[in-house]
DNA sequence: GTACAGTGTCGAAGCGCTTCGACTGTCCCA
DNA sequence: TGGGACAGTCGAAGCGCTTCGACACTGTAC
């Protein structure tokens, strides 16, 4: 039963080839392998005795030919090296990972193609379904796919979902939960530090999300509240934090939605005598692990990129399995740290 | 002439559609297609008329059974998350763009899955090429295909390459230009910080072509030179920066390979007095924009990642028409921000 | 006027698989 | 003791495309 190592440019066998060696009709082969009908231990021994000996594998093309079904789903994924590389890296693996779980293979589309590609992908029947990460306020790529029926599922929330999946950590909810941190501590004026200008312009929704979240909870918890967008690299941040502490001296709470910044801003602060968090606190949204490697472990509400991705995959299953599904939004855990505490009101007692 | 709009779950169209509406044969439609035969010039505007307004697509499935080919590339990448995910999205991101641009699509399939799944890509026909990116110096996954004459492109060297096609940065040369820079400035010992232990311990390639060009250009140079694994989180880099400190007090300059670790580094080589490039000479690998967010801008060789991308879909487009490519190892290039100068001897001269 | 090379088009034969209906036994229960 | 139910297997049709050889023309050269 050893199997055999073919080269690449012989015939590759075929079902046919199995069935001959197996001393079957190749239907039977076919229910071996699928499990669709009931087979004797002996067929199915001499077949599976086959596949081995001849190293058969199932021609692809044919078989989503026949079936009408590639075992593939595709995901559609931003590739700009702005924004977030590393989660959304997290993303890729999760969905990944989960689909060939479930024996699934990933088709790789880039986003920022025209709506084209994935109509091809679609009416040219090379997958199963679509995953679509870093969606915008906006996407008129989706258009064409609404009501079709095709399997789609979105991670994140577009302005009109419409029947369309989408799951997502609730980025309005996280927001809240870091600003109701810095209020129970007692903090009376906060900023939102967000992604780089260009990440609102977009209309990414989550970007979006956040920020609504976090004007409505300060707005309810009765603090002063800002938003700025944060480019990134260290002479900006550091103009940037030079600016915020001029401009809103009274700001004694940051939230921070912006991973590429973050090193850069802890180095920024400390050197403007704002240790943290005797003399400011911070709130991040951003993963564990880069919460945990900052120079002061950070207060953060991780984005759970394994669990959205997991959930996509179960999502996309699921309508392929004739369920339909709705929007999902993953409640926030936020992980305390160390890097918020009660504010030192220096600018208001007066100090040496 | 307007596309009509196809809810999927309508059959779609096919070949024989069009045909019908164009009044032609279905051959006749696919040589419109594939331009690979004469067509007259009214056969052709009927033909195409035809498939704009059924919105015609063919299906991927039929295609790859009929003509042996998938127009796929087959893309294997790492997604662990604790090393160089921007540089590994910087190559994902550069394949797949070259891919589509020579109308080929992307499979992702995830590393540290076993060697059956390669396997099941190659024989079972799901994609036409394999580029595998990542590659460690013993890799048994590509035992099977070896001399299949299956297309592979390898980005990064194996110890015994065979007739795969390799393409990379030449990370030795990076390396030596790296301990050039700091030979030149006059500092007389130096030390690599690389990337985590986890990764020597892999047999990562291009790390250990960093590590043994390094070693080799300091001896050829005739610096004192030690190497150390940078592990990542700000804490572990500050208590190895203190180790270095203590431990080899006249190293006065730095090469570090290691983006993840740069902002800490950064930050405590400054707290521990050793101001860059004043006190401490530093020149990295790492991507050109990583370089510039420091604090400190960095001089640093940078990773040609669109370059080895294309020139990894371009390898892998010349086997599928026949030629073999060899090993190609593409000229590192330094570029000079101000983070290394010539050596202050404080150690030496003594200084109040 | 016959031969001959193009040129443009068609029909049919697969590519390798899944799946449906049909067929043959067995077994069990009426 | 006959018949239905069921397990196990087979053969053939067909998924939608490519591609090969054949065929009908149209010119052009002798």
């Amino acid at each position: 039963m050893t199997e055999q190592s073919l080269a690449y440019g012989d015939r590759m066998p075929t079902i046919a080839d199995v069935a001959r060696e197996a001393g079957v009709a190749p239907s039977t082969v076919s229910y071996v392998l699928s499990g669709k009908r009931a087979i004797s231990p002996g067929t199915r021994a001499r077949v599976e005795a086959g596949i081995a000996r001849l190293g058969y594998r199932p021609n692809a093309g044919a078989r989503a030919l026949a079936s009408a079904s590639t075992k593939i789903v595709a995901l559609v994924a931003p590739l700009r090296t702005d924004i977030n590389v590393p989660v959304i890296m997290q993303f890729v693996a999760a969905i990944a990972l989960q689909c060939r779980a479930r024996d699934y293979d990933v088709l790789l589309v880039i986003k920022d193609e025209g709506p084209e590609v994935l109509d091809r992908i679609v009416q040219g029947s090379m997958a199963d379904a679509l995953i679509v990460m870093d969606v915008e306020a906006h996407e008129p790529r989706l258009e064409s796919l609404r009501g079709s029926g095709f399997p789609v599922v979105l991670i994140g929330v577009p302005e009109t979902p419409g029947d369309f999946s989408c799951v997502d950590l609730d980025f309005a909810a996280a927001a809240r939960v870091c600003v109701e941190r810095l209020a129970e501590l007692g903090h009376r004026d906060i900023a939102l530090l967000g992604p780089t200008p260009a990440v609102y312009e977009r209309g990414t929704s989550y970007a979006l999300r956040f920020r609504d979240g976090f004007e409505a909870g300060a707005a309810e918890a009765g603090l002063r509240a800002s938003v700025h967008a944060l480019s990134p690299g260290h002479h900006e941040v550091e103009a940037q934090v030079d600016a915020l502490l001029r401009d809103e001296p009274e700001v004694t709470g940051l939230v921070v939605h912006n991973e590429a910044a973050l090193p850069a801003l802890l180095t920024a602060l400390r050197s403007r005598g704002r240790d943290v968090p005797e003399r400011m606190s911070i709130v991040a949204l951003c993963p564990d692990d880069i919460a945990e490697a900052q120079s002061v472990p950070l207060d953060a509400v991780s984005i759970p990129a394994a669990d959205v991705g997991r959930r996509a995959v179960e999502l996309a299953m699921g309508q392929l399995a004739g369920q339909l599904g709705g929007q999902e939004l993953l409640p926030p855990h936020l992980q305390v740290r160390g890097s918020a505490a009660e504010p030192h009101r220096v600018e208001v007692t007066g100090r040496p």
